[in-house]
DNA sequence: AAAACAGAAATTATCTATAATTTTAGATCG
DNA sequence: CGATCTAAAATTATAGATAATTTCTGTTTT
C-alpha cells in the first residue's frame, strides 16, 4: 500500500485518520482535536484542518463551525442508504466496464474472490472484496463515478468493522463466482442484476454493547 | 438565498468561488491563487486553502501538490458521466421519495416547471429546474444521496452555462409535466423511467471559440 | 439536592511570518 | 536564431502566535 511520501502532509494525515475511523479505532461521535492530532503528527494545525475537510468530504467526519469536528455517527438507515447507492452506481459502472473486460482482468478478479474465501479475519476479507469490485469496475473509465464508489466502499468497510469487530467465519462467495461466470459468457445483464442484488445484502449480527446488553449490528457484506 | 453570515469564512469563500466557477466567470483550467483570493476577501490564505479543499471535493477544482489548484476542466465524456450518474441516483431517490410526496409538494413542483418554461435566460431556467428536481427528490430522506445529487447538479449547471453562455430560448418542459402526472396517479415506475431518460438528454449547440471557429458544445438540459 | 451561574481551561478559527518549491524572465552558449 | 542554464520573482505549504468561542468545573442559590 503506497504510503505516498510525496503526498502533502494534509493528505498523509487524512489517510491515517481515515484508516483509524474505518477500522473503528476511533469511535463514532468521538471528537477529533486539531492540536492533539497536530502534535501526534509533528505538524501545525493548518494541515490538520485540511485533512479534516477531506474526511468531511468522504463522509467520515462531520464538522460544526466553532465546535470542531467529530467522527461521523451512523445507523441502520445509513447502512441501507450506502448499500442502495452502491447498487445503483456499481451496476452503472459494470455496464460500461463490461465491454472492456479482458480475461486477464477476470482471472485477477477470481484470484481476489479466492483470497476472500480463504480470509480468516474481517480485515483481509474486506481488502479482497474491495479488490474484486475495483477490478471489474475500473475499466468503465469514468473517474468521477469510480471516486464516488470508492467513498461508498470506505463507508461500507466502516459498517463492517463496527459489526464484526473480531470474529469472522470464512464463507464462500457464490455471488462473485456467478458474476464472473456471467461476464465470461458475455452476459452483462445477468452480471449487473446479480451485482445489484449482491451489494444490497445486509448481514446481521448480535454484538455486545458496552453496557453488557446485546443489540443487533448491521453491515453490507458484499 | 441565505448568505449564511454565521458560516465560517472558508465556507463563505468556497460558496462564492463555486458560484463563479459554475457560472463560467472563471474559465476551466484557470489557476486559483491563494494570495489573490485571500486579498480579495480580506483574509489570510488559511481559510482560502480550506475553501479550495471544499471545491476539490465537489469536483469543481483540481489540486496538484505544490503547484496549486486550478478550475477543473471538463469534456463531453464528463458531461455524459454526470448525466448517467444523475439518472441512476435521481431514479433511486425518486423511488424512495414517491411514497412521501404530498399534493402540496407536487403543486410546488408544478410552479417550478412553469417558472422554468417562462425563463428568458439560462440562469433562471437552471434555478427553476434545480428547484423542481430537489422538490420531488428531497422527501426520500437519504441525506448522503441528496448531497451527492446536489454536487452533480452543480456540475450540470456548469456544463449548461458553458454552452449557453448568453442566448436561451424558452421551451416547454414536457418531461417535467409527464413526471408530475405519473406521480399524481401514483405511477411511480413510469415517473422513474421518464426521469431517468429526462436527465440523460444532452443538448447540443454550436458555439464560437476564441479563435473564431465554431465547435459544438454539450450540456445536460434536464 | 437540583439547577443556575461564573470563572477558568481548553479548543477552534484566524492572522502574521518563514521556509521550500515552482514558475518566469533574462542571459549565455551552441 | 533557438535551446539551455541561471537567478529572481511569485507562489505554495507549513509554523508559530493571537483572538474569540466553547466547554468544563466548582460554587452558590433556591
Amino acid at each position: 500500500m503506497a504510503k505516498g511520501t510525496d503526498d502533502t502532509i494534509a493528505v498523509r494525515i487524512s489517510k491515517a485518520l481515515a484508516d483509524r475511523i474505518i477500522s473503528g479505532a476511533i469511535e463514532p461521535g468521538a471528537r477529533l482535536r486539531q492540536d492533539h492530532v497536530a502534535e501526534e503528527f509533528n505538524t501545525s494545525h493548518v494541515p490538520v484542518r485540511e485533512a479534516f475537510r477531506r474526511l468531511e468530504a468522504q463522509g467520515l467526519a462531520v464538522s460544526e463551525p466553532r465546535r470542531g469536528v467529530r467522527v461521523a455517527a451512523f445507523d441502520l438507515g445509513e447502512v441501507k442508504e450506502v448499500a442502495e447507492m452502491r447498487a445503483a452506481l456499481e451496476v452503472l459502472a459494470l455496464r460500461h466496464a463490461a465491454p472492456h473486460l479482458t480475461s486477464a482482468i477476470l482471472d485477477l478478479a477470481e484470484e481476489a474472490t479466492k483470497a476472500g474465501d480463504k480470509s480468516r479475519d474481517v480485515r483481509s476479507w474486506e481488502e479482497a472484496n474491495r479488490a474484486f469490485h475495483r477490478l471489474i469496475l475500473a475499466p468503465c473509465g469514468m473517474p468521477r463515478l469510480l471516486a464516488t464508489i470508492d467513498d461508498l466502499h470506505a463507508a461500507s468497510a466502516r459498517f463492517l468493522f463496527a459489526a464484526w469487530r473480531s470474529e469472522w467465519e470464512a464463507r464462500t462467495d457464490q455471488d462473485h463466482r456467478a458474476i464472473l461466470t456471467a461476464l465470461r459468457q458475455g452476459n452483462t445483464e445477468s452480471a449487473a442484476v446479480t451485482l445489484g442484488r449482491h451489494v444490497q445484502w445486509i448481514g446481521r449480527k448480535p454484538v455486545k454493547t458496552a453496557s453488557g446488553a446485546t443489540r443487533e449490528a448491521f453491515a453490507i457484506v458484499g
